[in-house]
DNA sequence: AGCCATGCACCG
DNA sequence: CGGTGCATGGCT
């Protein structure tokens, strides 16, 4: 009967680029959040009617420390400027206690509480399971 | 749309 | 004064 109009995602991921991790030298330490559909109402929703609004996100890591996150709305393109993207800011504390690379993936997750967590997966150093499963089974042999 | 880069303000 | 994050411009 009642569809929900708006499935809230539980969990949101991102693989980390190299400006993300700060390995190209810039210093912003933000990640871009893609304005796709689902992706955004992960996040508190900001508005165009003030420029740059942000929330402060606090979210919960493996062992239970906390951190916080900006979540920010660069909007200038509704004021003066050409900006219009969402970034989380704020993160090179967390991203240099785990020495998290680019390609590494962070994990965003929603409690039903409205609490936060957050997890990491590293990247595959290496991606050959999936090719060597082939390499030893039989064949039959035309004689 | 996403990633890279940077001048400046702030703060220790 | 060096590191960090803000705000923004620029490039692909």
């Amino acid at each position: 009967m009642s569809y929900k109009q708006h499935e809230i995602p539980m969990s949101i991921s991102k693989v980390l680029s190299a400006n993300d991790t700060g390995e190209t030298g810039g210093h912003q330490a933000g990640m871009l959040i893609p304005k796709t559909g689902d992706i955004l109402s992960f996040f508190p929703q900001l508005g165009n009617e003030t420029k740059n609004p942000r929330a402060k996100l606090r979210f919960l890591d493996n062992s239970n420390e906390a951190w916080d996150f900006m979540f920010i709305y660069y909007n200038n393109k509704f004021f003066n400027g050409t900006r219009n993207e969402f970034r989380l800011t704020g993160m090179t504390a967390f991203i240099r206690q785990n020495n998290l690379k680019a390609g590494d993936k962070i994990i965003l997750t929603r409690e039903e509480d409205g609490s936060r967590l957050i997890k990491l997966e590293r990247a595959e150093q290496v991606e050959s399971v999936n090719i060597l499963k082939l390499g030893s089974s039989w064949k039959v042999v035309k004689i």
